[in-house]
DNA sequence: TCTGGGGTCCTAGGACCC
DNA sequence: TCTGGGGTCCTAGGACCC
């Protein structure tokens, strides 16, 4: 039983979720590109992956084919290393652009099942179908769905089912592709506890060893552990595990669009660079994308954060609150400039520069500061003016003087 | 030809104030 | 001469997600 505010008893009503999670997203969405424009080989069918560029130093794998992933191609390494365990691999670029538009159709698809969505990420949502099956099952919505998106949208989706969001999260992750699973209360035991401890949502690499040590090795190892003694041992996230593992989440569908939180461009430079003179170029021409960004969000920036990573890959950041919330170029790049003065040690090889701003406010809610003054006016008016252009003709079709070099270093994308 | 980029949240220590 | 805590804000770094 539970009680509102007012102190009156309510039952609890059991809410309904659905996990839709796009099969292979990045390889699956460019075959159909490809297949679009006339191309002949559905890359899904081949030995196949979504890589980074390897000349930029971004070598990595984004998305595998099945084929690929029955060599033991993961996703995260290095194209070097997936071309060692197959050596037939094909790799393709990615498409943002086209990603954002097949994610569009899905949610569009998905919005007339129900209000309740909460967009995930590019390639998964969540729906709280609680109050919208009207009389049908939840099992029979996910079929549903699954068949619609395979027959109007061209690609496949996993669906997962269950009476909260992780379960319904785990269930997606079952058997791929193309399916439908359950995860209801009493198929706990049976389908998540005796699934390696790894596969638990929010578990990562860093906390697998340590649970290893305790001889914690399936999901329902984790379930049988004391929930105090796990908090004492990990603290909140030994709470969120253990909870996790009992099939215990309690968080609502997001379903109501959200600001960001931060705003933030990185790059990893195509040499190591060692002169501060060239790393401020790079930040020069960061905070113009991150400042661009923000005020297409139409908020101001409270802190900025400069990250570097060495050649040995080393990560280092500063952070510094600014005197007044902005989304001034000028302003975001000065306190930036000031960061890596501080922390960027003579002769060091840099790999990476990133900057990014946080603690964001929207830009009606800034109280104007007493010393906001004209000049702070007239940069807004004119930054307005240049969005106005990049938004009509590209993000790259104009830029400032001085910058001209940098951007020949980072090969700026339309943002 | 080794190792992306965009996020969110948490922790721990220090400064500072009462 | 010696010795407090609690609360909040700020900052650096880390873990995890897709």
């Amino acid at each position: 039983m539970f009680y509102n505010k007012h102190g009156d008893s309510m039952e609890k009503r059991q809410r309904q979720i659905l996990h839709i999670d796009v099969n292979n997203a990045f390889l699956s969405w460019t075959a159909m590109d490809r297949l679009a424009q006339g191309e002949k080989v559905d890359i899904r069918e081949i030995e196949a992956v979504i890589g980074g560029d390897e000349s930029k130093r971004s070598g990595i794998v984004l998305a595998k084919s099945m084929k690929a992933k029955k060599k033991g191609v993961y996703t995260g390494e290095t194209l070097y290393q997936a071309r060692l365990k197959c050596p037939n691999l094909q790799v393709f670029k990615g498409d943002y652009k086209s990603y954002r538009k097949h994610s569009n159709d899905l949610y569009m698809l998905l919005k007339q099942y129900t209000d309740k969505i909460e967009r995930f990420s590019i390639d998964e949502c969540f729906l709280d179908m609680t109050d919208y099956l009207g009389g049908d099952t939840l099992l029979n919505k996910a079929y549903e769905i699954s068949r619609r998106v395979k027959q109007e949208l061209g690609f496949t989706v996993n669906v997962g089912v269950a009476y909260n969001k992780l379960l319904a999260k785990m269930a997606s992750d079952f058997m791929k592709p193309d399916k439908v699973h359950t995860l209801f209360e009493e198929e706990i035991p049976t389908k998540m506890w005796t699934l390696p401890v790894s596969e638990l949502f929010m578990l990562g690499k860093k906390t697998l060893p340590k649970l290893y040590n305790m001889k914690i090795k399936t999901i329902g190892d984790l379930a049988k552990q004391d929930k105090m003694y796990m908090i004492k041992k990990f603290g909140k996230h030994g709470l969120m595990m253990w909870e996790y593992s009992n099939g215990i989440d309690n968080s609502e569908v997001n379903y109501l669009e959200e600001k960001p939180k931060g705003v933030g461009n990185s790059v990893t430079l195509p040499q190591d660079l060692c002169e501060k003179e060239k790393i401020e170029e790079v930040l020069l021409t960061l905070a113009e994308q991150v400042a661009y960004r923000l005020r297409r969000y139409k908020m101001y920036a409270n802190v900025v954060n400069v990250q570097l990573r060495t050649k040995d890959f080393k990560d280092f950041s500063h952070q510094r609150k600014l005197p007044n919330a902005t989304s001034n170029t000028k302003d975001i790049y000065a306190l930036a400039k000031q960061l890596l003065e501080e922390m960027y040690q003579k002769g060091t090889f840099i790999r990476l520069v990133g900057l990014r701003v946080d603690n964001l406010v929207e830009k009606d809610e800034v109280q104007l500061s007493l010393f906001h003054n004209v000049s702070d006016e007239k940069q807004e008016k004119l930054e307005e003016v240049v969005d106005k252009l990049k938004e009509k003709y590209g993000y790259s079709s104009i830029t400032r003087a001085g910058k001209l070099h940098s951007e020949e270093v980072i090969k700026l994308k339309d943002v």
